[in-house]
DNA sequence: CGCTGCCTTGATCCCGATCAATTCCCGTGG
DNA sequence: CCACGGGAATTGATCGGGATCAAGGCAGCG
Protein backbone atom coordinates (compact mmCIF):
# COMPACT_ATOMS: atom_id res chain seq x y z
CA UNK A 1 0.00 0.00 0.00
CA UNK A 2 1.00 3.79 -0.67
CA UNK A 3 0.28 4.63 2.41
CA UNK A 4 2.81 2.10 4.24
CA UNK A 5 5.52 2.96 1.72
CA UNK A 6 4.60 6.95 2.42
CA UNK A 7 5.22 5.89 6.73
CA UNK A 8 7.81 4.06 6.15
CA UNK A 9 10.03 4.84 3.36
CA UNK A 10 8.76 8.29 2.31
CA UNK A 11 8.35 10.18 4.94
CA UNK A 12 11.84 12.70 5.30
CA UNK A 13 10.76 13.72 1.19
CA UNK A 14 7.63 14.82 1.69
CA UNK A 15 6.79 18.14 0.40
CA UNK A 16 3.04 18.93 0.55
CA UNK A 17 2.27 22.15 -0.99
CA UNK A 18 0.91 24.00 -4.50
CA UNK A 19 3.43 23.04 -7.14
CA UNK A 20 5.34 26.79 -7.43
CA UNK A 21 6.75 28.21 -10.63
CA UNK A 22 10.46 27.84 -9.32
CA UNK A 23 9.99 24.00 -10.38
CA UNK A 24 10.83 23.15 -13.74
CA UNK A 25 7.37 23.63 -15.73
CA UNK A 26 8.73 21.87 -18.61
CA UNK A 27 5.38 19.67 -18.88
CA UNK A 28 2.03 19.25 -18.86
CA UNK A 29 1.55 17.98 -15.65
CA UNK A 30 2.94 20.35 -14.22
CA UNK A 31 1.10 22.66 -15.94
CA UNK A 32 -1.99 21.37 -15.00
CA UNK A 33 -1.11 21.04 -11.36
CA UNK A 34 0.07 24.40 -11.01
CA UNK A 35 -2.66 26.00 -12.76
CA UNK A 36 -5.57 23.95 -11.20
CA UNK A 37 -3.94 24.56 -7.86
CA UNK A 38 -3.91 20.50 -6.92
CA UNK A 39 -1.97 19.69 -4.05
CA UNK A 40 1.26 17.52 -5.74
CA UNK A 41 3.62 15.86 -3.36
CA UNK A 42 7.25 14.45 -3.89
CA UNK A 43 8.17 10.76 -2.76
CA UNK A 44 11.23 9.08 -2.52
CA UNK A 45 11.84 5.05 -3.81
CA UNK A 46 14.87 3.15 -3.20
CA UNK A 47 16.30 0.85 -5.87
CA UNK A 48 13.94 -1.80 -6.30
CA UNK A 49 11.36 -0.66 -4.30
CA UNK A 50 7.69 -1.60 -5.45
CA UNK A 51 5.44 1.95 -6.05
CA UNK A 52 2.46 0.17 -6.92
CA UNK A 53 1.44 -3.15 -7.53
CA UNK A 54 -1.07 -4.94 -10.60
CA UNK A 55 -4.53 -4.87 -9.37
CA UNK A 56 -4.10 -2.24 -6.19
CA UNK A 57 -6.30 0.70 -6.29
CA UNK A 58 -5.05 3.63 -8.73
CA UNK A 59 -5.12 6.36 -6.02
CA UNK A 60 -2.48 8.63 -7.51
CA UNK A 61 -0.62 9.46 -10.79
CA UNK A 62 2.46 9.74 -10.73
CA UNK A 63 5.25 11.56 -12.74
CA UNK A 64 8.76 11.14 -12.45
CA UNK A 65 11.16 13.53 -11.37
CA UNK A 66 14.59 11.73 -11.02
CA UNK A 67 15.58 8.22 -11.23
CA UNK A 68 13.67 5.21 -13.54
CA UNK A 69 10.72 3.17 -13.17
CA UNK A 70 9.69 0.05 -15.13
CA UNK A 71 6.18 -1.01 -15.49
CA UNK A 72 5.37 -4.98 -15.58
CA UNK A 73 3.02 -7.57 -15.90
CA UNK A 74 4.17 -11.63 -14.65
CA UNK A 75 2.78 -14.91 -15.40
CA UNK A 76 2.48 -16.67 -12.51
CA UNK A 77 5.77 -18.86 -13.03
CA UNK A 78 7.46 -15.84 -12.59
CA UNK A 79 7.60 -14.88 -16.51
CA UNK A 80 7.70 -11.45 -17.00
CA UNK A 81 6.41 -8.62 -19.50
CA UNK A 82 7.76 -5.06 -18.79
CA UNK A 83 5.42 -2.97 -20.80
CA UNK A 84 7.48 0.60 -20.66
CA UNK A 85 10.46 2.47 -18.90
CA UNK A 86 9.39 5.66 -17.31
CA UNK A 87 12.28 8.44 -16.92
CA UNK A 88 12.40 12.05 -15.83
CA UNK A 89 9.46 13.87 -17.24
CA UNK A 90 7.34 10.78 -17.88
CA UNK A 91 3.74 10.70 -16.59
CA UNK A 92 2.70 6.90 -14.81
CA UNK A 93 -0.13 5.24 -13.23
CA UNK A 94 -2.79 6.83 -14.62
CA UNK A 95 -5.87 4.81 -14.73
CA UNK A 96 -9.59 5.89 -16.47
CA UNK A 97 -10.43 2.62 -14.31
CA UNK A 98 -10.58 1.65 -11.05
CA UNK A 99 -7.13 0.21 -10.34
CA UNK A 100 -3.46 -0.07 -11.91
CA UNK A 101 -3.17 -3.27 -14.36
CA UNK A 102 0.85 -3.18 -14.08
CA UNK A 103 3.38 -3.12 -10.97
CA UNK A 104 5.44 -0.39 -11.00
CA UNK A 105 8.69 -0.81 -9.31
CA UNK A 106 11.68 2.28 -8.85
CA UNK A 107 14.96 0.92 -10.81
CA UNK A 108 17.39 2.78 -8.91
CA UNK A 109 16.68 5.99 -6.18
CA UNK A 110 14.22 7.81 -8.24
CA UNK A 111 11.57 10.54 -6.58
CA UNK A 112 8.38 11.06 -8.38
CA UNK A 113 5.88 13.87 -8.02
CA UNK A 114 2.00 12.06 -6.75
CA UNK A 115 -1.57 13.90 -7.41
CA UNK A 116 -4.32 12.61 -6.10
CA UNK A 117 -6.54 10.62 -8.79
CA UNK A 118 -9.99 11.41 -7.28
CA UNK A 119 -9.00 15.29 -7.52
CA UNK A 120 -7.44 15.40 -10.78
CA UNK A 121 -10.62 13.80 -11.91
CA UNK A 122 -12.67 15.92 -10.28
CA UNK A 123 -10.78 18.71 -12.00
CA UNK A 124 -11.07 17.10 -15.35
CA UNK A 125 -14.79 17.24 -14.72
CA UNK A 126 -14.92 20.96 -14.30
CA UNK A 127 -11.42 22.11 -16.92
CA UNK A 128 -12.41 20.24 -20.69
CA UNK A 129 -8.08 21.10 -20.92
CA UNK A 130 -7.38 18.49 -18.43
CA UNK A 131 -10.13 16.51 -19.61
CA UNK A 132 -8.50 16.52 -22.83
CA UNK A 133 -5.12 16.12 -21.13
CA UNK A 134 -5.62 13.29 -19.55
CA UNK A 135 -6.60 11.60 -22.35
CA UNK A 136 -4.30 12.81 -24.51
CA UNK A 137 -1.40 11.08 -21.95
CA UNK A 138 -3.27 7.68 -22.13
CA UNK A 139 -3.25 7.68 -25.96
CA UNK A 140 -0.06 8.37 -26.00
CA UNK A 141 0.70 5.05 -23.71
CA UNK A 142 -1.35 3.23 -26.14
CA UNK A 143 0.54 4.98 -29.56
CA UNK A 144 3.63 3.28 -27.56
CA UNK A 145 1.99 -0.07 -26.39
CA UNK A 146 1.01 -1.02 -30.36
CA UNK A 147 4.22 -0.18 -31.66
CA UNK A 148 6.15 -2.18 -29.07
CA UNK A 149 3.25 -5.30 -30.00
CA UNK A 150 4.45 -5.10 -33.34
CA UNK A 151 8.01 -5.43 -31.97
CA UNK A 152 7.13 -8.31 -29.69
CA UNK A 153 5.22 -10.24 -32.40
CA UNK A 154 7.74 -9.64 -35.23
CA UNK A 155 10.85 -7.96 -35.04
CA UNK A 156 14.81 -10.15 -34.82
CA UNK A 157 16.46 -10.07 -31.93
CA UNK A 158 18.73 -7.77 -33.31
CA UNK A 159 16.01 -5.37 -34.40
CA UNK A 160 14.76 -5.26 -30.99
CA UNK A 161 17.83 -4.40 -29.46
CA UNK A 162 18.59 -1.52 -31.94
CA UNK A 163 14.81 -0.46 -31.61
CA UNK A 164 15.60 0.17 -28.01
CA UNK A 165 18.69 1.61 -28.11
CA UNK A 166 17.12 4.57 -30.60
CA UNK A 167 14.58 4.75 -27.99
CA UNK A 168 16.84 5.54 -25.09
CA UNK A 169 19.03 7.42 -27.37
CA UNK A 170 15.52 10.04 -28.02
CA UNK A 171 14.49 9.51 -24.25
CA UNK A 172 17.62 10.25 -22.10
CA UNK A 173 21.11 10.64 -24.40
CA UNK A 174 22.98 13.55 -23.02
CA UNK A 175 25.77 14.53 -25.16
CA UNK A 176 25.61 11.83 -26.94
CA UNK A 177 25.85 9.44 -24.52
CA UNK A 178 23.20 7.14 -22.29
CA UNK A 179 23.47 6.11 -19.17
CA UNK A 180 21.12 3.38 -18.50
CA UNK A 181 19.49 2.57 -15.35
CA UNK A 182 18.09 -0.74 -16.21
CA UNK A 183 19.94 -4.44 -16.32
CA UNK A 184 20.29 -6.46 -19.42
CA UNK A 185 17.45 -8.43 -17.64
CA UNK A 186 15.34 -5.66 -17.83
CA UNK A 187 15.83 -4.92 -21.41
CA UNK A 188 15.41 -8.51 -21.88
CA UNK A 189 11.69 -8.44 -20.72
CA UNK A 190 11.10 -4.93 -21.89
CA UNK A 191 11.82 -6.52 -25.18
CA UNK A 192 10.70 -9.87 -25.08
CA UNK A 193 14.47 -11.82 -24.98
CA UNK A 194 16.70 -13.37 -22.31
CA UNK A 195 19.83 -11.37 -20.87
CA UNK A 196 22.18 -12.94 -22.98
CA UNK A 197 20.45 -12.61 -26.14
CA UNK A 198 20.69 -8.49 -25.67
CA UNK A 199 24.42 -8.69 -24.42
CA UNK A 200 25.33 -10.43 -27.72
CA UNK A 201 23.02 -8.32 -29.56
CA UNK A 202 25.38 -4.97 -27.85
CA UNK A 203 28.26 -6.76 -28.07
CA UNK A 204 28.46 -7.50 -31.90
CA UNK A 205 27.29 -3.72 -32.65
CA UNK A 206 29.90 -3.20 -30.62
CA UNK A 207 32.79 -5.25 -32.67
CA UNK A 208 30.68 -3.17 -35.91
CA UNK A 209 31.62 0.08 -34.59
CA UNK A 210 28.06 0.73 -34.04
CA UNK A 211 28.22 1.71 -30.64
CA UNK A 212 31.10 2.53 -27.75
CA UNK A 213 30.64 1.02 -24.18
CA UNK A 214 32.89 2.63 -21.10
CA UNK A 215 30.82 0.47 -18.46
CA UNK A 216 28.12 -2.14 -19.53
CA UNK A 217 25.51 0.52 -19.06
CA UNK A 218 27.47 3.75 -20.15
CA UNK A 219 26.70 3.65 -24.38
CA UNK A 220 27.49 5.89 -26.88
CA UNK A 221 26.05 5.42 -30.38
CA UNK A 222 28.63 6.12 -33.24
CA UNK A 223 26.42 5.75 -36.04
CA UNK A 224 22.68 6.04 -35.32
CA UNK A 225 22.18 5.76 -39.60
CA UNK A 226 23.40 2.22 -39.58
CA UNK A 227 21.05 1.27 -35.95
CA UNK A 228 18.33 2.10 -38.32
CA UNK A 229 18.93 0.47 -41.30
CA UNK A 230 19.04 -2.52 -38.32
CA UNK A 231 16.10 -1.19 -37.30
CA UNK A 232 13.23 -3.15 -39.55
CA UNK A 233 10.78 0.28 -40.62
CA UNK B 1 -9.83 7.94 -49.25
CA UNK B 2 -12.50 7.60 -46.88
CA UNK B 3 -14.55 10.01 -49.60
CA UNK B 4 -14.00 7.55 -52.26
CA UNK B 5 -15.00 4.77 -50.16
CA UNK B 6 -18.11 6.63 -49.84
CA UNK B 7 -18.79 7.48 -53.44
CA UNK B 8 -17.85 4.36 -54.64
CA UNK B 9 -18.60 1.43 -52.48
CA UNK B 10 -21.11 2.69 -49.41
CA UNK B 11 -23.33 4.80 -51.64
CA UNK B 12 -26.15 2.64 -51.55
CA UNK B 13 -26.02 2.11 -47.76
CA UNK B 14 -25.56 5.15 -46.79
CA UNK B 15 -28.29 6.55 -43.75
CA UNK B 16 -27.49 10.26 -42.83
CA UNK B 17 -29.84 11.56 -40.08
CA UNK B 18 -29.84 11.18 -36.11
CA UNK B 19 -29.72 7.58 -34.67
CA UNK B 20 -32.79 6.88 -33.76
CA UNK B 21 -34.09 4.85 -30.75
CA UNK B 22 -35.07 1.93 -32.71
CA UNK B 23 -31.46 1.31 -33.17
CA UNK B 24 -29.66 -1.20 -30.25
CA UNK B 25 -27.99 1.06 -28.04
CA UNK B 26 -26.75 -1.15 -26.03
CA UNK B 27 -23.23 0.95 -25.64
CA UNK B 28 -22.12 3.72 -25.10
CA UNK B 29 -21.18 5.10 -28.48
CA UNK B 30 -24.77 5.25 -29.63
CA UNK B 31 -25.77 6.56 -26.35
CA UNK B 32 -23.63 9.50 -26.86
CA UNK B 33 -24.34 9.68 -30.60
CA UNK B 34 -27.79 9.37 -29.79
CA UNK B 35 -27.87 11.73 -26.21
CA UNK B 36 -25.77 14.61 -28.15
CA UNK B 37 -27.44 14.40 -31.80
CA UNK B 38 -24.54 13.47 -33.48
CA UNK B 39 -24.47 12.38 -37.66
CA UNK B 40 -23.75 9.13 -37.71
CA UNK B 41 -23.59 7.63 -41.23
CA UNK B 42 -23.35 3.67 -41.66
CA UNK B 43 -20.89 2.32 -44.21
CA UNK B 44 -20.49 -1.04 -45.94
CA UNK B 45 -16.56 -2.66 -46.26
CA UNK B 46 -16.33 -5.83 -48.40
CA UNK B 47 -13.84 -8.68 -47.37
CA UNK B 48 -10.41 -7.40 -47.52
CA UNK B 49 -11.81 -3.60 -48.30
CA UNK B 50 -9.37 -1.10 -46.47
CA UNK B 51 -11.17 1.26 -44.09
CA UNK B 52 -8.12 3.68 -43.63
CA UNK B 53 -4.81 3.63 -43.59
CA UNK B 54 -1.59 3.58 -41.45
CA UNK B 55 -0.90 7.67 -40.90
CA UNK B 56 -3.91 9.02 -42.75
CA UNK B 57 -5.54 12.02 -41.08
CA UNK B 58 -8.27 10.37 -38.40
CA UNK B 59 -11.51 12.17 -39.53
CA UNK B 60 -14.29 9.60 -38.51
CA UNK B 61 -14.64 7.32 -35.75
CA UNK B 62 -15.92 3.72 -36.27
CA UNK B 63 -18.01 0.97 -34.63
CA UNK B 64 -18.59 -2.30 -36.31
CA UNK B 65 -22.27 -2.98 -36.54
CA UNK B 66 -21.94 -6.47 -38.33
CA UNK B 67 -18.83 -8.63 -39.52
CA UNK B 68 -15.22 -7.78 -38.46
CA UNK B 69 -12.28 -5.81 -38.41
CA UNK B 70 -8.38 -6.43 -38.16
CA UNK B 71 -6.36 -3.64 -37.48
CA UNK B 72 -2.51 -3.74 -38.11
CA UNK B 73 1.01 -2.80 -38.74
CA UNK B 74 3.23 -3.89 -40.81
CA UNK B 75 7.30 -3.62 -41.52
CA UNK B 76 8.53 -2.72 -44.67
CA UNK B 77 9.31 -6.38 -45.39
CA UNK B 78 5.87 -7.26 -45.08
CA UNK B 79 5.79 -8.90 -41.85
CA UNK B 80 2.45 -7.94 -40.09
CA UNK B 81 1.41 -7.93 -36.38
CA UNK B 82 -2.21 -7.12 -36.04
CA UNK B 83 -3.40 -5.40 -32.43
CA UNK B 84 -6.73 -6.08 -32.41
CA UNK B 85 -9.62 -7.82 -33.82
CA UNK B 86 -13.45 -5.59 -33.95
CA UNK B 87 -16.38 -7.38 -33.78
CA UNK B 88 -19.60 -6.16 -33.41
CA UNK B 89 -20.48 -3.32 -31.02
CA UNK B 90 -16.47 -2.51 -30.93
CA UNK B 91 -15.31 1.37 -31.63
CA UNK B 92 -12.35 1.38 -33.69
CA UNK B 93 -10.15 4.06 -35.37
CA UNK B 94 -10.57 6.79 -32.09
CA UNK B 95 -7.62 8.29 -32.17
CA UNK B 96 -6.62 11.39 -29.74
CA UNK B 97 -3.76 12.75 -31.95
CA UNK B 98 -4.60 14.03 -36.04
CA UNK B 99 -4.03 10.45 -37.38
CA UNK B 100 -4.44 6.73 -37.36
CA UNK B 101 -1.35 4.44 -36.20
CA UNK B 102 -2.40 1.56 -37.06
CA UNK B 103 -4.57 0.41 -41.00
CA UNK B 104 -7.30 -1.06 -40.51
CA UNK B 105 -9.15 -3.42 -43.07
CA UNK B 106 -12.42 -4.92 -43.30
CA UNK B 107 -12.11 -9.44 -42.55
CA UNK B 108 -15.10 -10.39 -43.80
CA UNK B 109 -18.33 -8.01 -45.55
CA UNK B 110 -18.75 -5.85 -42.69
CA UNK B 111 -21.01 -3.14 -41.84
CA UNK B 112 -19.95 0.22 -39.40
CA UNK B 113 -21.52 3.51 -37.93
CA UNK B 114 -18.96 6.86 -38.27
CA UNK B 115 -19.52 9.70 -36.38
CA UNK B 116 -17.10 12.55 -37.42
CA UNK B 117 -14.34 13.01 -35.23
CA UNK B 118 -14.01 16.82 -35.18
CA UNK B 119 -18.02 17.06 -34.18
CA UNK B 120 -17.29 13.96 -31.48
CA UNK B 121 -14.34 15.80 -29.73
CA UNK B 122 -16.48 19.35 -30.25
CA UNK B 123 -19.18 17.76 -28.24
CA UNK B 124 -16.62 16.50 -25.75
CA UNK B 125 -15.55 19.92 -25.55
CA UNK B 126 -18.91 20.83 -23.74
CA UNK B 127 -20.03 17.86 -22.31
CA UNK B 128 -17.78 16.28 -19.89
CA UNK B 129 -19.47 12.79 -19.68
CA UNK B 130 -18.77 12.53 -23.75
CA UNK B 131 -15.08 13.54 -22.45
CA UNK B 132 -14.94 10.68 -19.61
CA UNK B 133 -16.20 8.27 -22.09
CA UNK B 134 -13.30 8.78 -25.04
CA UNK B 135 -10.96 8.81 -22.39
CA UNK B 136 -12.52 5.06 -21.29
CA UNK B 137 -12.75 3.95 -24.68
CA UNK B 138 -9.14 4.65 -25.45
CA UNK B 139 -7.82 3.30 -21.97
CA UNK B 140 -9.67 0.07 -22.82
CA UNK B 141 -8.10 -0.40 -25.63
CA UNK B 142 -4.89 0.33 -23.53
CA UNK B 143 -5.35 -2.56 -21.22
CA UNK B 144 -5.88 -4.91 -24.43
CA UNK B 145 -2.30 -3.63 -25.89
CA UNK B 146 -0.78 -4.17 -22.11
CA UNK B 147 -2.49 -7.82 -21.99
CA UNK B 148 -1.55 -8.42 -25.44
CA UNK B 149 2.32 -7.46 -25.14
CA UNK B 150 2.51 -10.04 -22.18
CA UNK B 151 1.13 -12.43 -24.67
CA UNK B 152 3.64 -11.73 -27.11
CA UNK B 153 6.70 -11.43 -25.67
CA UNK B 154 6.01 -14.01 -22.87
CA UNK B 155 3.46 -16.75 -23.44
CA UNK B 156 4.27 -20.42 -25.48
CA UNK B 157 2.65 -21.08 -28.71
CA UNK B 158 0.24 -22.89 -27.01
CA UNK B 159 -0.63 -20.27 -24.76
CA UNK B 160 -1.37 -17.40 -27.08
CA UNK B 161 -3.74 -20.17 -28.83
CA UNK B 162 -5.71 -20.64 -25.82
CA UNK B 163 -5.77 -16.95 -24.95
CA UNK B 164 -6.98 -16.08 -28.14
CA UNK B 165 -10.03 -19.00 -28.06
CA UNK B 166 -10.67 -17.63 -24.24
CA UNK B 167 -11.10 -14.58 -26.07
CA UNK B 168 -13.30 -15.07 -28.82
CA UNK B 169 -15.35 -17.59 -26.79
CA UNK B 170 -15.80 -14.52 -24.57
CA UNK B 171 -16.34 -11.89 -27.31
CA UNK B 172 -18.39 -14.32 -29.88
CA UNK B 173 -19.91 -16.90 -28.89
CA UNK B 174 -23.45 -17.91 -29.65
CA UNK B 175 -24.59 -20.91 -28.12
CA UNK B 176 -21.13 -22.11 -27.17
CA UNK B 177 -20.33 -22.24 -30.60
CA UNK B 178 -17.58 -19.72 -32.36
CA UNK B 179 -17.59 -18.53 -35.93
CA UNK B 180 -14.01 -17.32 -36.56
CA UNK B 181 -14.24 -14.53 -39.41
CA UNK B 182 -10.61 -14.39 -39.72
CA UNK B 183 -8.09 -17.19 -41.69
CA UNK B 184 -5.40 -18.99 -39.81
CA UNK B 185 -2.98 -16.32 -41.34
CA UNK B 186 -4.98 -13.79 -39.34
CA UNK B 187 -4.34 -15.41 -36.29
CA UNK B 188 -0.40 -16.13 -36.57
CA UNK B 189 -0.10 -12.44 -37.07
CA UNK B 190 -2.12 -11.55 -34.47
CA UNK B 191 -0.63 -14.13 -31.86
CA UNK B 192 3.38 -13.75 -33.04
CA UNK B 193 2.94 -16.76 -34.63
CA UNK B 194 2.67 -18.15 -38.69
CA UNK B 195 -0.40 -19.48 -39.73
CA UNK B 196 1.26 -23.82 -39.58
CA UNK B 197 2.16 -22.93 -35.74
CA UNK B 198 -1.70 -21.65 -35.11
CA UNK B 199 -2.90 -25.01 -37.17
CA UNK B 200 -0.69 -27.41 -35.18
CA UNK B 201 -1.70 -26.25 -31.66
CA UNK B 202 -5.61 -25.83 -32.72
CA UNK B 203 -5.35 -29.90 -34.49
CA UNK B 204 -3.64 -30.42 -30.63
CA UNK B 205 -6.48 -29.23 -29.13
CA UNK B 206 -9.19 -31.13 -31.21
CA UNK B 207 -6.94 -33.99 -30.43
CA UNK B 208 -7.67 -33.69 -26.80
CA UNK B 209 -11.05 -32.97 -26.86
CA UNK B 210 -10.49 -29.59 -25.69
CA UNK B 211 -12.22 -28.39 -28.97
CA UNK B 212 -14.60 -29.47 -31.59
CA UNK B 213 -14.21 -28.38 -35.05
CA UNK B 214 -17.26 -28.57 -37.81
CA UNK B 215 -15.23 -26.62 -40.63
CA UNK B 216 -11.87 -25.21 -39.95
CA UNK B 217 -13.61 -21.75 -38.66
CA UNK B 218 -16.57 -23.16 -36.77
CA UNK B 219 -15.02 -23.89 -33.02
CA UNK B 220 -16.77 -25.33 -29.85
CA UNK B 221 -15.07 -24.99 -26.65
CA UNK B 222 -15.62 -28.31 -24.75
CA UNK B 223 -13.54 -27.31 -21.46
CA UNK B 224 -12.96 -24.03 -21.23
CA UNK B 225 -11.36 -24.82 -17.78
CA UNK B 226 -8.49 -27.13 -19.59
CA UNK B 227 -7.93 -24.18 -21.54
CA UNK B 228 -7.60 -21.77 -18.27
CA UNK B 229 -5.16 -24.29 -17.50
CA UNK B 230 -3.69 -24.11 -20.56
CA UNK B 231 -3.42 -20.34 -21.38
CA UNK B 232 -0.74 -19.26 -18.11
CA UNK B 233 -2.37 -17.27 -15.93
C1' DC C 1 41.73 -5.06 -2.03
C1' DG C 2 38.41 -8.57 -2.16
C1' DC C 3 33.60 -9.69 -2.39
C1' DT C 4 29.38 -10.07 -4.99
C1' DG C 5 26.31 -9.24 -8.42
C1' DC C 6 26.29 -8.14 -13.29
C1' DC C 7 27.84 -9.04 -17.63
C1' DT C 8 30.03 -11.57 -21.30
C1' DT C 9 31.02 -15.53 -23.82
C1' DG C 10 30.77 -20.43 -25.11
C1' DA C 11 28.28 -24.95 -25.99
C1' DT C 12 24.20 -27.18 -26.78
C1' DC C 13 19.27 -27.66 -27.12
C1' DC C 14 14.64 -27.04 -28.68
C1' DC C 15 10.46 -24.58 -30.07
C1' DG C 16 8.55 -22.52 -33.64
C1' DA C 17 9.83 -21.10 -38.51
C1' DT C 18 10.40 -22.59 -42.98
C1' DC C 19 9.86 -25.49 -46.89
C1' DA C 20 6.90 -28.78 -49.03
C1' DA C 21 3.07 -31.69 -50.17
C1' DT C 22 -1.51 -33.19 -49.78
C1' DT C 23 -6.21 -32.65 -48.28
C1' DC C 24 -10.23 -30.27 -47.36
C1' DC C 25 -13.73 -27.31 -48.04
C1' DC C 26 -16.52 -24.04 -50.16
C1' DG C 27 -18.20 -21.57 -53.80
C1' DT C 28 -19.34 -21.71 -58.66
C1' DG C 29 -21.11 -23.20 -62.83
C1' DG C 30 -22.77 -26.80 -65.62
C1' DC D 1 -27.47 -31.89 -57.72
C1' DC D 2 -22.95 -32.83 -58.67
C1' DA D 3 -18.30 -31.93 -60.70
C1' DC D 4 -14.70 -29.04 -60.50
C1' DG D 5 -11.40 -25.36 -59.28
C1' DG D 6 -8.75 -22.95 -56.05
C1' DG D 7 -7.80 -20.82 -51.85
C1' DA D 8 -7.44 -22.33 -46.99
C1' DA D 9 -6.03 -25.59 -43.80
C1' DT D 10 -3.56 -29.57 -42.29
C1' DT D 11 0.34 -32.31 -41.83
C1' DG D 12 5.17 -33.76 -42.45
C1' DA D 13 10.32 -32.93 -42.67
C1' DT D 14 13.98 -30.07 -41.72
C1' DC D 15 16.22 -25.85 -40.26
C1' DG D 16 17.79 -22.22 -37.37
C1' DG D 17 17.42 -18.23 -34.07
C1' DG D 18 17.16 -17.54 -29.64
C1' DA D 19 16.77 -20.10 -25.09
C1' DT D 20 19.09 -22.64 -21.83
C1' DC D 21 22.95 -24.35 -19.37
C1' DA D 22 27.50 -23.29 -17.88
C1' DA D 23 31.81 -21.04 -16.97
C1' DG D 24 34.66 -17.03 -16.45
C1' DG D 25 35.53 -11.98 -16.31
C1' DC D 26 34.92 -7.52 -14.66
C1' DA D 27 33.68 -3.68 -12.14
C1' DG D 28 31.62 -1.15 -8.62
C1' DC D 29 31.45 -0.80 -3.74
C1' DG D 30 32.38 -1.96 0.87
Amino acid sequence: MLTQTINTQAINTQVRGKIGSALPASDQFVAIADHVGLIATELSYRKEEEIYGEDEPAEYVYQVVSGAVRTYKLLSDGRRQIGAFHLPGDVFGLESGASHRLTAEAIIETNVRVVNRASLEKVAGIDVHVARKLWAMTSGQLRHAEDHMLLLGRKTAMERVATFLLEMDRRLAVAGMMALPMCRRDIGDYLGLTLETVSRALSQLHSQGILGLSGARQIELRNRQRLRNIDAL
